[in-house]
RNA sequence: GCCGAGGUGGCGGAACAGGCAGACGCGACGGACUUAAAAUCCGUUGGGCUUCGGUCCUUGCGGGUUCGAAUCCCGCCCUCGGCACCA
C-alpha cells in the first residue's frame, strides 16, 4: 500500500539545479533533524516554567494509549497540534506542550495472558518505542513533564481521587443488570457497548448480568454538564453530549393498586405527554421491575417466570432490536386511572426498560408507536384521545404522535393538546396525583472492571465493620507483580491471596480487598491536572502550579471521544471543585476535534491491523515533510482515507524554499529590483504573514500552507527575474522562515543558522503585519452582461460608481454584447464588479 | 427512524455576510537536462464546439428566489458520524 514515493525513487540523489545556478549544499532531512532535536533537548529548549510575565498557554493534545506503536493517524492528530502549540509560543505565549501515556488497559492484560510478558513490561516497553517514535516528529513537548498512568507515583492519586469522590457520596455500589463482555470478561459502561449491544474493543455481543458494581453518580450533574456556557467547543461535541445526556420534561403519575398483602398503594410512571392520559389502555413494567413478583396472579406466575427467563437470557443485539415483534405477557393484575377511574391490565415486556424513568410506563396505543404495535399484536384497546386535524373518527392505522385537539378526555375535551398538557399537569398537581419532573437518558458511570491492569479500587472488605475505604496514609494500592493471567481471562486479582487477604483499617481483623479496577477514563480523568507538576508527592498537584496553568486553553483529540472522555471529564472536574481542589467550572476551554485518517474506509487501529507506520517516512523524506503532508491534504476537521500519493508535493516544495532561501543568485545580468517591485514584495510579504496568521488561528492548515507555497512561488519566480538584492528581499526570506518555523521546526531551524541568524528560531516572535501594506493598490474589476462575465479590468481601488460604470459600457468586449440592446440596469458592488442588464 | 456533517476536475482539496468556480498540491501530457532512467527545471491540463477572436456547458439530482447562486429557499438521492424501543 505504500506506493510511490517509498518503492524506491531515489530521493536521497544528489540534484542540483539545472541551468547556472550557484551549488548549494542538497536538503538533508536526516541530518539536520537528528541535530536539532539533540540541540534542543540538551538545552532544554521547550521546557517551560510558571511564568507571571507571559500568558500562559495551555495546549493539550489527548495523549495515545500504549499499543505499542505509533501510526499516521496518532501523527494526524498530534503534529498539527504542535504547530499550533508552537505558533502560540511564537506569539509571545508561556505555551506548556505536554505528552504522556494512558497506560492501563486491556490489551496489555491479554498480551499477558497470550504471550506470557507481564502487563507492566509490555507497557512500558510501548512507552519507551512511542517515545521515541514521538520524538522523531520533532515537536516541543516538555518531556520533563511527561505523566504514566500505570505507574504508582500516579494511580496512587487516582485512588486518592477515588476516596475523594466516595466520601463525598459520588462513588458508590450497587447490584445491578450491567453490560458484561464475554470475551473480554469484564462489564463494560454504556459507552462503551456500541452499535446493536457489541463491546467496543472487541465486537463481541454484550449480554446482561447482574453484579455488584462500582459507579460515579455522574447522573447528579446532568443539569450542570447540560450547561456548555463559557467554553468554546464545536457545536457538534456539545450537542453530543446534549442527547447523551436527553433530558426530557414531564409527568411522574400515580396510578392506583389496592392487592391485598401487597404494601405498594400506587405505581408510578413517568410519561412526556400527560394529554394522553386518558388514553392508556394497560401499563407495562419492564421484566425486571421488582413490584412484577408481587403482582402476578398466581394464574400467571408460570407464564410470567418463563418470560423473564427468556428476557434475561438475551443478548442486547437480540433485546436491542427494534425490528423485533414486541412481546409481553399480562402479568393478571390492574391499576387504577385515578384521572377516569380506569382499571387498566398491567403487562410486562422487554420493550421497557428498567433504568428509564420509573422502568413503567403507561401505555396509549393510539399516541406511541411502541404501544400501538404492542397493542396491535395482542388485541388490546387502542383509544384516540388526540384528534388530528380533519380526523372523522377512523381507525389509525399507526400512532398519531403530533399534537392535535382533545377528545374522549372528560373536562379537557376540546383543548388543543399542548394546552392539555400543562391543564392535566396542573390538574394532577392539585389533585395530588402527579407531579412535574425531568428525567435522563444519562446514567451513573459503571466505573468497575474485572481485570488486573487497572487502579485497584481503594476498599476493603470486613465482615464486621463492612465497606471500609483504604486510608489515605495506606496508598496506594499496589498491583500484586505476582498475579498469575489464566486464559479463561478471570481476573488475576480475584485469585491473587496476597492481593485480597488484607487486615481491616478499622477492626484489624482479617479482610479481603476490593479486586474490580477501575476503568482506565477515570486515569485521563485528570492527566492534564498532574502535568502541571509531575513529581508533586504531597497531592495530585500543586495548587499553585495547577492555580497557573488550569484551566487547558486549547484541548485537540478525535471527536470520539464526545460521550466519553469529555463528558467524564467534565463532570469529574465539576466533582472535585466541589470537594474544593479546583476551583474552575470546566477543565477544557476550547477544544478543536481533528478528523480521523482511514484506512480501507476504517479508523486505524493496531487491533485491526491497517496501520501505516509514519517511520519509514520520516526516514525517507523526513519529519518535516511528514508533518506538513498531514496537515495539507485537507482541513483537519475533517479527516480522510490515507493516501501517501501527494507527499512528493511538499517534499518538492520544501526542497524548493531550501533552494530559494540557500542560492546566492541565479543567473547573471538580472535587471534590478525597482521602487515598484519592491513595494510589491513587501506587500506580497505582508499579505501572506496575514494569511498564514488567521489560518493558524483558525486551525487552518492546508490552506495556511498553499499561503506559503504561492508566496514562494511569487518569490522564486521574482528571483529569477530581478534578482536578490535589497533589504525587501531579505526580510521576506527572513518572514519566510519563520512563518514556516512552526510546522517545519527542523528546517526552519537549519536555514536560520544558515543564514547567519541566531540560535534559535523557535525563539523569535511571529511575525505581524502592517496593515497599510497589506492594502492593495490595484483591482481586479469583473464585468459582466446579464450575469455573465464578459471582460475584467485592472483599476485603482479609488475608482468611484461613476467611473467604474462608464469603463464598464466603454469596453469592447461588453459592447459586442450590448450594441442594439436596451440596457435595463448597471448593477454595481464597489472593487468587485459591474454588471450590465440589458433586454 | 431521529439528529449532525458533507457531496466541486482523473485525485486531495480552494472559493460560502450571494459577485472572476477550480487557489495550492498530486497525477497526466509535452519540452529542457541525461548515453538512459530517476531527480530537477519550464510549459499545458474541467468538458463541448471554434473561422483560435471567441462561445456554450459545468459545483449530487429536480425546482425556486435574484441583475447575479457552489453559496439562500423547497423537494429528492447518496456518503460519513452519532443516537436508536429513553415512554
Amino acid at each position: 500500500m505504500l506506493v510511490g514515493v517509498l518503492t524506491g525513487y531515489g530521493f536521497l540523489c544528489y540534484h542540483y539545479p539545472a541551468r547556472d545556478r550557484k551549488m548549494v549544499p542538497k536538503y538533508n532531512p536526516q541530518e539536520i533533524e537528528t541535530k536539532w532535536q539533540a540541540r534542543w533537548e540538551a538545552d532544554n529548549l521547550y521546557r517551560v516554567h510558571e511564568n507571571s510575565e507571559r500568558t500562559k498557554w495551555y495546549a493539550l493534545t489527548m495523549f495515545p494509549y500504549t499499543s505499542g506503536d505509533l501510526h499516521i493517524g496518532h501523527w494526524y492528530a498530534m503534529a498539527p497540534s504542535d504547530v499550533h502549540a508552537r505558533f502560540k509560543r511564537m506569539q509571545g505565549y508561556n505555551v506548556m506542550h505536554p505528552m504522556g501515556f494512558d497506560a492501563f488497559g486491556l490489551p496489555a492484560e491479554n498480551a499477558a495472558i497470550r504471550e506470557g510478558i507481564h502487563p507492566y513490561t509490555w507497557t512500558m516497553q510501548n512507552v519507551e518505542t512511542m517515545r521515541r517514535q514521538l520524538k522523531t516528529m520533532g515537536s516541543m513537548y516538555d518531556w520533563s513533564r511527561e505523566v504514566v498512568t500505570c505507574l504508582p507515583d500516579y494511580y496512587k492519586w487516582t485512588q486518592w481521587f477515588f476516596l475523594k469522590l466516595y466520601h463525598a457520596g459520588l462513588a458508590y455500589r450497587s447490584k445491578s443488570p450491567a453490560n458484561w463482555c464475554p470475551e473480554c470478561q469484564t462489564v463494560l459502561a454504556n459507552e462503551q457497548v456500541v452499535g446493536d449491544g457489541l463491546c467496543e474493543r472487541c465486537g463481541t455481543p454484550v449480554i446482561r448480568r447482574d453484579l455488584e458494581q462500582w459507579f460515579f453518580r455522574i447522573t447528579r450533574y446532568a443539569d450542570e454538564l447540560l450547561e456548555h456556557s463559557g467554553i468554546e467547543w464545536p457545536e457538534r461535541v456539545k450537542l453530543m453530549q446534549r442527547n447523551w445526556i436527553g433530558k426530557s420534561y414531564g409527568v411522574e403519575i400515580s396510578f392506583g393498586l389496592d392487592y391485598e398483602g401487597v404494601e405498594e398503594k400506587e405505581i408510578r410512571v413517568f410519561t412526556t405527554r400527560p394529554d394522553t392520559i386518558f388514553g392508556v389502555t394497560f401499563m407495562v413494567f419492564a421484566p425486571e421491575h421488582p413490584l412484577v413478583a408481587k403482582l402476578t396472579a398466581p394464574e400467571c406466575k408460570e407464564e410470567v417466570q418463563a418470560y423473564i427467563e427468556r428476557a434475561r437470557s438475551q443478548t442486547e443485539v437480540e433485546r436491542l432490536s427494534t425490528e423485533k415483534e414486541k412481546t409481553g405477557v399480562f402479568i393478571g393484575s390492574y391499576a387504577v386511572n385515578k384521572l377516569n377511574g380506569e382499571k387498566v391490565p398491567l403487562w410486562i415486556a422487554d420493550y421497557v426498560l428498567l433504568s428509564y424513568g420509573t422502568g413503567a410506563v403507561m401505555a396509549v396505543p393510539a399516541h406511541d408507536q411502541r404501544d400501538f404495535e404492542f397493542a396491535h399484536d395482542y388485541g388490546l384497546p387502542i383509544r384516540v384521545v388526540i384528534a388530528p386535524d380533519g380526523w372523522s373518527g377512523e381507525e389509525f392505522t399507526e400512532a398519531y404522535v403530533e399534537a392535535g385537539t382533545m377528545v374522549n378526555s372528560g373536562q379537557f375535551d376540546g383543548m388543543p393538546s399542548e394546552q392539555g398538557k400543562e391543564a392535566i399537569s396542573d390538574f394532577m398537581e392539585a389533585n395530588g396525583y402527579g407531579r412535574r419532573t425531568e428525567s435522563y437518558r444519562l446514567r451513573d458511570w459503571l466505573i468497575s472492571r474485572q481485570r488486573y491492569w487497572g487502579a485497584p479500587i481503594p476498599i476493603i472488605y470486613c465482615s464486621n465493620c463492612g465497606t471500609v475505604p483504604v486510608p489515605e496514609s495506606d496508598l496506594p494500592v499496589l498491583l500484586p507483580e505476582d498475579a498469575e493471567f489464566k486464559p479463561t481471562g478471570e481476573s488475576p486479582l480475584k485469585y491473587c491471596e496476597s492481593f485480597v487477604n488484607t487486615t481491616c483499617p478499622q477492626c484489624r481483623g482479617p479482610a479481603s480487598r476490593e479486586t474490580d479496577t477501575m476503568d482506565t477514563f477515570i486515569c485521563s480523568n485528570w492527566y492534564f491536572l498532574r502535568y502541571t507538576s509531575p513529581d508533586y508527592d504531597r497531592g495530585p498537584f500543586d495548587p499553585e502550579k495547577l492555580a497557573y496553568w488550569m484551566p487547558v486553553d486549547q484541548y485537540t483529540g478525535g471527536a470520539e471521544h464526545a460521550t466519553m472522555h469529555l463528558l467524564y471529564a467534565r463532570f469529574f472536574n465539576k466533582a472535585i471543585r466541589d470537594l474544593g481542589l479546583v476551583s474552575f467550572d470546566e477543565p477544557f476551554t476550547r477544544l478543536f476535534n481533528q478528523g480521523i485518517i482511514v484506512m480501507e474506509r476504517q479508523k486505524m487501529s493496531k487491533s485491526r491491523g491497517n496501520v501505516v507506520n509514519p517511520d519509514e517516512y520520516v526516514a525517507r523524506l523526513g519529519a518535516d515533510t511528514v508533518r506538513g503532508y498531514l496537515m495539507f491534504v485537507g482541513p483537519w476537521e475533517q479527516g480522510g482515507g490515507w493516501d501517501d500519493s501527494g507527499i512528493s508535493g511538499i517534499w518538492r516544495w520544501l526542497n524548493r524554499v531550501w533552494n530559494l532561501i540557500l542560492e546566492e543568485q541565479r543567473g547573471t545580468d538580472l535587471p534590478r529590483m525597482d521602487r515598484e517591485a519592491e513595494n510589491e514584495l513587501r506587500h506580497q510579504t505582508h499579505k501572506t504573514i496575514r494569511r498564514v496568521t488567521e489560518d493558524l488561528e483558525k486551525f487552518r492548515f492546508n490552506t495556511m500552507l498553499a499561503g506559503l507555497m504561492e508566496f514562494t512561488n511569487y518569490l522564486s519566480k521574482l528571483k529569477d527575474e530581478r534578482g536578490v538584492a535589497g533589504s525587501a528581499w531579505q526580510d521576506a526570506v527572513d518572514k519566510l522562515m519563520l512563518l514556516l518555523a512552526p510546522t517545519a521546526p527542523h528546517m526552519a531551524e537549519e536555514l536560520w543558522e544558515r543564514t547567519g541568524h541566531a540560535y534559535s528560531i523557535h525563539n523569535q516572535s511571529f511575525p505581524s503585519w502592517d496593515e497599510k501594506l497589506v492594502a492593495e493598490e490595484e483591482v481586479t474589476l469583473v464585468i459582466q452582461v446579464n450575469g455573465k462575465l464578459r471582460d475584467r479590468v485592472s483599476v485603482p481601488v479609488s475608482i468611484t460608481e461613476s467611473e467604474a460604470r462608464e469603463l464598464a459600457l466603454s469596453r469592447e468586449r461588453v459592447r459586442a454584447h450590448i450594441d442594439g440592446k436596451q440596457i435595463k440596469n448597471v448593477i454595481y458592488v464597489p472593487g468587485r464588479l459591474v454588471n450590465v442588464v440589458v433586454g
